[in-house]
DNA sequence: TTATAAAAAGATACGTAAGTCTTTTTATAT
DNA sequence: ATATAAAAAGACTTACGTATCTTTTTATAA
């Protein structure tokens, strides 16, 4: 349902905030390694990321991302939005241009709960929730 | 969450089937006007479609498109299927290449539910019950 | 049997997501 | 000050989804 590009973003997230709590600051070199992405991009994705705010960095050696307020939560609604813009959960799934409850599509009636169920699921879940499950083991960030 | 030209294809294959209803087997152009997508690519779609065996085709004058057996409902799962790919329901929400239960990514146990639901609804609505609510009028084919 | 109306087919173009390469800027350590 | 290590920036490439244009094939009607 995702672009790959969202993909690399939470993933890429999810490691620097775990490596953050070590007290690291990882470049996206050794960030790409870790999440298997493609270098390059994985830091033009964060530069993006940088640029809305959701992530901090540093020039310069000793350099490398982090977050500045690892309190406030980041939902992955937040990262979506950023990278596939607002419209992402708004869309008709039968392609109309206008489509709601007093003048559905087909779809409708059948599309909207399964939409709302998965942007309620985005809205819950954070890049910290995340990486909490990895580091209890619950979960893998990667499958190399 | 589905590509412009699977809105295309469910879309034309709604309105083909209430053509049919009706004794008439449209062809691409009045297909493309009806549902407002582009005309020669709506074209190219429904020639996927007929190869794919999802619709029949009849070239020479008086000739369009028709569903040799109405009576059989094709899931909309059959057309994801056909343009967007087998691999549609399957991939990892966080881009794993391989997830599952016993090896989760930290999405699985909260995206696998949405998706299962997603996916159940395609294999429950078909063109002949989007058609049905068409002509009920609880339901708009296009928003010119 | 010829004109016509339709889908099929092939070539090409456009737009955006995905990815790479090179240069510039910035901070730190020496 | 200078070398070094890092992100930022810009130009470019590639792949794919989306879309158009032109020609060919096929069936029907006249």
């Amino acid at each position: 349902m995702l672009g790959k590009t969202t993909e690399y973003a939470i993933r890429a997230l999810v490691y620097i905030y775990i490596q953050n709590i070590k007290g690291e600051r990882p470049g996206f070199k050794e960030i790409a390694k870790m999440i298997d992405s493609p270098e390059q991009f994985t830091g033009k994705v964060l530069q993006n990321l940088t640029r809305a705010n959701i992530v901090s960095s540093m020039k310069g050696r000793g350099g490398g991302f982090f977050f500045n307020e690892p309190a406030n939560p980041i939902t992955l609604f937040k990262v979506i939005e950023a990278i596939e813009g607002k419209e992402y959960f708004l869309k008709c799934g039968f392609g109309l241009k206008r489509c709601d409850t007093n003048n559905p599509c087909p779809l409708h009636d059948d599309y909207a709960p399964v939409r709302d169920s998965f942007f309620k699921m985005v809205n819950e879940k954070t890049i910290q929730s995340l990486a909490y499950k990895i580091n209890k083991h619950e979960a893998t960030l990667n499958r190399l």
